[in-house]
RNA sequence: GGACUGCUAGCUCAGUUGGUUCAGAGCACUGCUUUGACAGAGCAGGGGUCAUUGGUUCGAGUCCAAUGCAGUCCACCA
């Protein structure tokens, strides 16, 4: 059959990947081999592929494919993340659409829509994984609201109440106004920001007097809107600014109200005015500062970011709002000294972007300090290995100084809460309404009471008098944290909490390597290290590697504001999926953010298209193989074949290294110098047979090997393409796949060939370049004449040689050789002539350039070895090296000499 | 404010235990080739005071210190 011109990679990746379903390659059952496990970072059920996926991915396909070649029970789980805030963002935008209000609607409506949702859209990141060529084991995706999964998670919050490491409590949290839930400390990004401080003037008053003096106390605040929020004015105890005031009120600008102005070192003297005004209900400190002194709270704000009637004046207006509102009427009311320009770092919410707003609020919580310890020994001991390991360093800070985890959500659709309440506020932890109720009754009986968690006052339930009627549960509005659930992804996708002990958790479980984002190392990394040393008692995986950030070109973060993320699906249509991967991989340094281009994909495609030619050349040869070859052209192609299997090993035995460190593009690079120079450009240029001459069946047949193990290298880099060849290369039984062959293992390297291979390489280029600079056509013959010593070792490469410098005659000399360009290459000197050598004046300036860097390189090792210190201190190893580098300068300098002379 | 990382060719990066014959690769670039696998190609070539300064050493891209620049993470100073 007549190949294409160029590699169809639309139909090749369709056609490959649905036969490897079809053949259930990517199924992995337990059994007697060692497994590789990974399972997915699940990717939100909302996302749908982008560069950053495509990378983590891709990544993630190499190692378990090239496992799956090792022999090994490879096994990658698929799955998504219901990632409640986010959905359900993407649920009450679509309803918006359909002019539905979520405030209509019930929670099970809701939920209603949001199913509804998640089953139309959720899966298209998965399809879009597979035209990536992910060799995922589809029968095992999960879901994080899966039924199983679901109860695994309300019982793991039961299980942690119940050993008092959850507890619910009123505190300061990240409240996200236009989402309308508490965030966790970790979903709250820090940017950066501009912003006004405004010099604001308080009268004073007396105590017990409402009128306010001429005299007042200035303060510097960013947030103006918030000063009816006030409870104090705080300044330095040893202030002397300030030391007349202490103990005297101040009225709050606009509302008139009457505050203390209180003392406490916690304030800064030399920021602003040194005098700060307290606002307990919006700012954390403030509100620490409220808690010290006995302070009101007045929380101003509705939870979607409005004043609200506490406020007294703007009630309803957005708090930016009112911010440049107040601000004006301030300077009108001549309170406003001056504002100056100030930059600070702004709490953003991760998931919406907008400024996320402190307060008070009661919340479920992780006691995380109690879970922590085994997860951070594991990985200070290198039980979980990190890649890099700088991210050791930081893993240790955070879970060093770890702070309690927010769980609980305001939104509908997650996990909810299995917490239900009586009338008098009375809390049963239960995973339905029946043991809840059983719960409340029991403590009416005396029995099945249990202790409250240790260390957290406000956890636990009060124990309700003896006699009180049934109470009337409801249950939490709340959802948990989506990462609540995510953290027991590792095993809970096997049932391993659900089925505890199964065959397959027990098979699978530890996983061996995680592949995901740093961004999310407190997020999730850290989380699924705890839960899996909590309820497996063992870690969840052996060794994470954290991949680098994509950038583009200029080195800027890909995003969709920016518009500067391609749409993969478009970039897999126009280079192929295979060119995509070996795009991103090339350009991706272990440990480093890469800077991707699109240009990339097209050393990709490129790539596809060599080997494809590659392919091309060898198929043309298959009606060419016959005994009947020209004289030495045996030799040659025995040495050839040698040559590259023993360079093939060389070459294997790198690789084994670069795989360990998760060295990936190096790898990839190794493979594709190989295969382009080492394969294609050396060795099927030398067995190539010359025209209408025929080429031996053994070198004909290794070389279809080499071919073979080549493609087996890169396949877990760019599958599709190696497949296909794969079965172009010889005719294959049913299921004699690429994607399940086993690797060949390497052998040892005959070092002594490799190096012949290596100096015929420079003996080719060296007299290639002669030819270049003589301007030489490739049409025109050369005579060689080599004088060596060792003209019998010439003899297995003669023809190769021959063939590489496009020699009409090549003889063997034992003196200089006259009228002739020379060029001296290893220990031997090589006299080149032609029709038309003319040039020698240029041979003459590039050796006298030669000569002259020989003789400093020779000056400089003596100066070396006549230096006493360094021939007493250097070690045996180095002397020896040093001498046999001096007596090489002084060869090259006598037949450099030579050659001058001659000329 | 604290911590960490990086700075090597135009760009992206290698460079293990200090040894000059280690300054290297891939892209990009410059010549020459439209030859029978491949112009999405072949052949050859030119590019770098290894951020700066000082130190240790017989010897430093490699070790130490300081400085500069860039980046990341953490932190409650309004």
């Amino acid at each position: 059959m007549e190949l294409s011109k160029n590699f169809e990679h639309q139909q090749a990746e369709q056609y490959w990947y649905q036969r490897w379903l079809d053949k259930k390659y990517f199924n992995s059952k337990p059994d007697d081999r060692e497994p590789y496990t990974v399972v997915i970072p699940p990717p939100n059920v909302t996302g749908i592929l982008h560069m950053g996926h495509c990378l983590n991915n891709t990544i993630q396909d190499i190692l378990v494919r090239r496992a799956r070649m090792q022999g090994k029970n490879a096994c990658w789980v698929p799955g998504t993340d219901h990632a409640s805030i986010a959905t359900e963002a993407k649920v009450v935008q679509m309803l918006r659409e359909r002019g539905i209000q979520k405030s209509s609607l019930t929670r099970d409506e809701f939920l209603k829509y949001a199913w509804e949702w998640k089953e139309k859209y959720g899966g298209i990141i998965l399809q879009q994984l597979k035209k990536l060529g992910c060799s995922l084991d589809w029968d095992r995706t999960s879901f994080t609201m899966d039924p199983d999964y679901y109860r695994s998670v309300i019982n793991v919050f039961i299980d942690l109440y119940n050993k008092g490491y959850i507890y619910r409590g009123k505190r300061m949290i990240n409240w996200d106004v236009k989402a309308k839930t508490a965030l966790s400390d970790e979903e709250v990004i820090r940017k950066e920001t501009q912003q006004n401080l405004y010099f604001l003037k308080y009268f004073i008053t007396e105590a017990g007097l409402e009128n306010k003096t001429s005299e007042y106390i200035t303060i510097a605040t960013v947030r103006p809107e918030t000063i009816m929020g006030d409870s104090a004015i705080c300044v330095h105890p040893k202030d002397e600014r300030y030391k007349h005031l202490h103990g005297k009120f101040a009225l709050v600008p606009l509302i008139n109200r009457r505050i203390p102005i209180i003392t406490d070192d916690y304030v800064t003297m030399e920021f602003g005015t040194g005098a700060l005004k307290v606002t307990p209900a919006h700012d954390t400190n403030d509100y620490q500062l409220g808690l010290k002194h006995h302070l009101e709270v007045i929380d101003i704000l509705n939870d979607d970011g409005t004043l609200n009637e506490a406020a007294q004046i703007y009630i309803g207006e957005e708090r930016f709002e009112a911010r440049k509102k107040i601000a004006l009427q301030l300077e009108v009311t001549g309170h406003l000294l001056k504002t100056e320009a100030y930059t600070s770092e702004v709490g953003h919410s991760e998931r919406t972007d907008t400024v996320v707003e402190p307060r008070l609020s009661l919340q479920w919580w992780v006691d995380m300090k109690k879970i922590a310890g085994p997860a951070l020994t594991a990985v200070i001991n290198d039980d979980i290995k990190f890649y890099p390991v700088k991210f050791k360093n930081l893993y240790r800070h955070w879970m060093e100084n770890i702070k309690d985890w927010c769980i609980s959500r305001q939104l509908w659709w997650g996990h909810r809460i299995p917490a239900w309440y009586d009338e008098k506020g009375n809390v049963y932890v239960a995973a339905t309404k029946e043991e809840a109720q059983e719960q409340a009754g029991s403590w009416e009986l005396g029995v099945g009471s249990r202790e409250p968690g240790a260390g957290s006052p406000e956890q636990g339930a009060k124990r309700p008098e003896q006699g009180t009627p049934k109470p009337m549960l409801v249950q939490d509005e709340d959802c948990l944290d989506t990462w609540f659930s995510a953290w027991l992804w590792p095993f809970e996708v096997f049932n391993g909490y659900s089925k505890p002990n199964n065959e397959e958790v027990n098979y699978y479980y530890p996983t061996n390597t995680l592949v995901t984002a740093p961004e999310i190392i407190f997020f999730w990394v850290a989380r699924m290290i705890m839960a899996g040393f909590e309820y497996k008692k063992e870690k969840p995986f052996s060794e994470v590697y954290f991949t680098g950030i994509v950038r583009d070109k200029q080195g800027r973060k890909m995003s969709k504001s920016l518009g500067n993320s391609p749409d993969l699906l478009e970039l897999i249509d126009k280079y192929g999926a295979d060119a995509c991967r070996f795009g991103i991989m090339i350009a991706s340094p272990a440990g480093n953010d890469l800077l991707w281009d699109e240009s990339s994909n097209e050393q990709g495609r490129n790539f596809n298209n060599k080997l494809w030619n590659a392919l091309k050349l060898v198929k043309m040869w298959k009606s060419r193989v016959s005994n009947e070859t020209v004289a030495g052209s045996r030799q040659s192609g025995n040495f050839a074949v040698l040559w590259f299997a023993n360079r093939l090993n060389e070459i294997k035995v790198e690789l084994e290294y670069q795989y360990k460190d998760f060295r990936l593009s190096e790898a990839l690079k190794t493979i594709y110098s190989l295969i382009w120079d080492d394969f294609c450009s050396w060795y099927l240029e030398w067995i190539k047979p010359g025209f209408e001459q025929s080429i031996e069946p053994t070198v004909y047949e290794k070389t279809i090997d080499f071919f073979e193990e080549l493609i087996q290298l890169l396949h877990p880099f760019m599958p599709f393409l190696t497949e296909e060849i794969y079965h172009q290369l010889r005719e294959r039984k049913e299921g004699d796949d690429l994607t399940i062959s086993q690797l060949v293992t390497s052998s040892i390297v005959n070092t002594k060939i490799t190096t012949q291979g290596q100096l015929l390489k420079e003996v080719i280029t060296g007299l290639r370049d002669i030819r270049n600079k003589q301007q030489l056509k490739p049409k025109e013959t050369i005579r060689l004449f080599i004088q060596t010593e060792d003209a019998l070792g010439y003899k297995n490469i003669e023809q190769i040689i021959y063939k590489q410098v496009n020699a009409e005659s090549i003889s063997y000399v034992s003196d200089t050789v006259t009228g002739a360009i020379s060029a001296v290459i290893g220990k031997d000197k090589f006299y080149l002539q032609s029709e038309r050598v003319v040039d020698t004046g240029s041979q003459k300036q590039e050796l006298i350039k030669e000569l002259y860097y020989q003789k400093g390189f020779l000056i400089s090792i003596e100066k070396k070895l006549d230096n006493e210190r360094f021939v007493s201190n250097a070690k045996p190893e180095v002397l020896e090296l040093e001498r046999k580098k001096k007596a090489d300068a002084e060869m090259k300098i006598k037949i450099i000499e030579e050659s001058l002379s001659a000329l």
